[in-house]
DNA sequence: ACAAATGATACCAATATGATATCATTACAT
DNA sequence: ATGTAATGATATCATATTGGTATCATTTGT
């Protein structure tokens, strides 16, 4: 069971990283703080550019900076990013009539516990994470004051 | 995001049959019944059987039978079988020391996702399954009197 | 001895994941 | 204008997982 991929966690530590500064980023400077495979973290960032959350310059110092507010920036988009849709519409059973009346049921037990899953992705903003690593932990259950 | 996977489907199903049956069933059968690729369902029932599930008896007329309860039987266990562990132990970051507050803060999140998720699978049973599957999903907001 | 069953494995194709490498393009500085 | 520092686009690759097939060994009732 593995919620999120490397990529989504290595673009949140981008996407943290960036709110931090105001200027432009370049890539080798994310590699020197972030510990992430320079070519790798390249692909990433351009990715993210790509889907709008970084907005990028070319070319001499060229680099990247966040194009929203880390409020604004829901864990949610960024892990679709990566790992495709989290829409609960491609259960297994996709496509085929429903077999029987049992595995309906499963079916629908396991589209709530997506439901919650989404719920809570949706709700997790990059702001959030960087409140709650940056006054040690303690704000740890304050994160779901916007829902 | 994928909660169960195609053998651990097949596997609760197999399991709802065999509830509902008294006398050992061979895999013949059970094809018939169930639409899974005759190959693909000896497997998972050997697995099943391997693991405790079911008990089977080789030779003539041998087959299938459920080892325990449908009651006793849980998802969890039933799921682990063909997707290996759900603790929550193995996050991406199992190897190295926390990088930093942020990333951790995170961590903590997709764990408390992954607890839920692992909750649910923990109460649901092939009893509920069947329960709710047979009384015409009457019973669907039913399933967790056992919390 | 035969046939009907499961047990144990080995294998295979397709996809996802984690990562690297390369060439094209842009843009500043001189 | 040219070199260099940057991103854009993509192709490639190794490994693991998933979904499924095939084969041979073993057991057992008739």
């Amino acid at each position: 069971m593995k919620l999120i991929t490397r990529d989504t966690d290595y673009a949140v530590r981008i996407l943290c990283y960036l709110s931090g500064k105001n200027e432009r980023t370049a890539v080798v400077e994310m590699v020197r703080e972030l510990k992430i495979p320079t070519a790798f973290l390249r692909r990433i960032a351009q990715r993210l550019s790509r889907a709008g959350m970084l907005t990028s310059v070319k070319g001499f110092n060229g680099g990247f900076t966040l194009s929203a507010k880390p409020r604004d920036i829901r864990l949610l988009d960024v892990a679709e990013i990566f790992q495709g849709s989290f829409s609960l519409n491609d259960c297994l059973f996709k496509r085929r009539i429903c077999p029987d009346r049992k595995t309906c049921f499963l079916r629908r037990q396991i589209l709530d516990i997506e439901k919650y899953v989404l719920d809570k992705f949706t709700s997790l903003t990059i702001g959030d994470i960087l409140a709650g690593g940056s006054i040690d932990g303690q704000k740890k259950n304050n994160q779901h004051r916007r829902k």
